[in-house]
DNA sequence: AATGAATGAGCCTTCATTCAT
DNA sequence: GATGAATGAAGGCTCATTCAT
């Protein structure tokens, strides 16, 4: 909270570090990564890393906690919305930038794809990183969905129904590697971001439309019981 | 006796390496996988795994064939299904066999992690890997949803319907860190495979049902254009 | 001297390894060569060289024997020649006859290029090979070299002189990397085995010729004395 | 102080490494030396190596370098000659300073070792070596041997006559272990410098004077022609 | 405040050799 | 008589880290 405000120190060396482990830590992530190309990057001595940061995952977290900030006030999930917007169209808009900011490949992005990373391959960090960036988020796509779906409909099937929305989205921002193999000439390779948030916001509306609560079903014998945490 | 296929030789230590090594890779990655570990929980000497694979990108590959046939074998994609059965019904079971695959926590499923991992991190077997187990699954879901759709929807749409189902099944493959972070009391940790099958199916299903085809938009000046290819 | 003979037992494995330890010697050297390599070119298994010959070490030495006795008969140094024949004559043979064996990229030549291994980096095979091979081949150029020199010239000078011929001729064995490195466009890289012998044997006969021997200088304090030993 | 040159940085690992380096190399050639018995003479650690050098080739081929310049500061070839000189003291200088270099056993030699080697068993620095060390000194012997033949002498002749003087100093750089061998208790195992230089100054004088240009033999069918290059 | 030098653990791989059959 | 399988030692190299200045 206060070390990264450029204190006042010429904490140069500092900054550059930071941009460089960005760039880095998300074309390789945080263990194929190595703390000699991120010095050299930043111009800094190899002993850089250790001192301004303790750690290599001192910094990797570090970086995470600068560049989650900056994506979010970069690519904010209401954008330009008015506060009593129609569900309908305050959930386009999340999709939208939720979009934005997994698939962007522009610089300002080494966010999302380090999130990616984190969720397949977590560090110590994604603790931090789901209190702050991701809890709220689910916070918010509840609400619209809750708002979609009729009155009463059980919180367990809200939460679902997110899962499924925020399911085709990130498959974008996982499975880019597949995708690029599956008919590589074909309209894969390049979909607009547009298009995309079309598809993905009217199929969901339609199912969110058409939804008969899912049952929870009684748990019997047969239904076999799995846990999702690890 | 099963997994040993073609060698017919008793050689007891390849096995235990591919099961090993099968744990490891699993677990860690093929990057943060070390062959000394696999080696030792195995029983078996440092040196064996260039004897029997050349390599620990060898045995890597390796691994994935043969765990890749075990879990193709064991939730076959169209378990006890008439060939003529519905398309809505055909769905389902595809549904359902997919999460299996993907969600199982018994030892059968080191497949579904080894997967995830390489679509977010790809090595060399993954060309393999897209050519043998994901394409012909991809085809089959596309004649599914194909045939769900209003005859003449065009392929392009078809796909982003296929995708749309397929980001929900993997969101559970590859977000468990996040899911079990998120509420950890509440019921993400522990949701039943009919449960989820039947949301899924059921959004997917009413989305389909309800699909005006996402236009292919014009594109104009606004509509930013995003390759999503590497 | 009994096991060489294919002695009756099928040891076609045995004699498939001898040839083609040869080629990998004569190519790489000993240290450089590998087993596999050598039981691959034999298709024999990768134990079998430490079957039939002990060791690494006993089959190379094996190999010296045999394609020593080989070579000693492909390139005779005396070939066609009276026993009374003049010393030039006698000269030229004995220089032309060393040089097909040094250089001589023939297959039957393995032996050649093996020996020059041996003189630069020893194996305790040397001490055998300069027994029987080398030991023979310089009493023999002595003998000739003593009688184109004056009477009672010393033996010691005698062998200088007989060294000096000799490392004209090993010149071309031992440092061919260079020359071919050296204007490698020119006439170095394809001499003529006549024309070498041609003028190895006119330059050393003029030397002879015209020797005055070489004082064996009376050691005094400032000629320094050097041991050429290891 | 004096092999530290261009860094300047008080580096004492750097030094003690490249002159355990060249202890070793000289010793047992660059594929058997290891780092580990390199960097424990040194008293370094296994990595110190790779931060100075990058490489063990790195290593080798500094140290080629460094000794390369030591033994030509140390054994200039024209050492205490009037530029005017005859050109019969020039070549006895030459070949005095060349044999210095070649057989001394004086730490100073390890250059003389490791280049005997490079010819034999050529590593990726043999070209380095050969533009600077080599071909400069090829150089000097041909201007000394091209005035002591005949003017109008064709430079093939002048090169094979150079070359039979380098192989009669050479020999005693490469064939060490054998002639140690040949009687090793004759005169062999301590020839004094002055009585080697004065015999192949000698020889190799008179040699040089009683030249009839070796004929370039027309080509018959009986002459065989052989490649020298690899 | 920052760095060049140095460290030690650990990685994958290769090799000659031996064992059990 | 001969082999496929397995071994253990060692090698080069890379890495994050620390030390002395």
């Amino acid at each position: 909270m206060d070390e990264s405000t450029e204190s006042g120190g010429h904490a140069v060396t500092r900054t550059a570090l930071l941009e460089a482990a960005a760039d880095v830590f998300a074309d390789v992530g945080f263990q194929n990564a190595t703390i000699r190309e991120i010095c050299q990057k930043a111009g800094a001595n190899v002993a850089a890393v250790n001192y301004h940061f303790r750690d290599k995952e001192g910094l990797y977290s570090e970086v995470l906690r600068v560049q989650g900030r900056l994506a979010q006030s970069r690519f904010p999930s209401n954008a330009g919305l008015a506060d009593d917007a129609p569900a309908e169209q305050r959930l386009e808009v999340f999709i939208r930038s939720f979009l934005q900011r997994v698939l962007s490949e522009e610089i300002a992005n080494r966010h999302g794809r380090m999130m990616a990373r984190e969720m397949v391959e977590p560090t110590a960090a994604l603790d931090q990183l789901v209190r702050q960036i991701i809890q709220p988020q689910a916070n918010q796509l509840h609400e619209i969905v809750g708002s979609l779906l009729p009155a009463g409909t059980p919180p367990e099937t809200v939460r679902l129904h997110s899962l499924s929305i925020v399911g085709q989205i990130l498959f974008y921002a996982h499975c880019r590697p597949v995708l690029s193999r599956l008919e590589p000439r074909s309209a894969y390779d390049f979909i607009e971001l547009d298009q995309l948030t079309q598809h993905i916001t009217r199929f969901s509306l339609a199912a969110l439309r058409d939804s008969s609560p899912t049952p929870t079903r009684r748990r019997t014998a047969s239904s076999s019981r799995r846990p999702i945490s690890r």
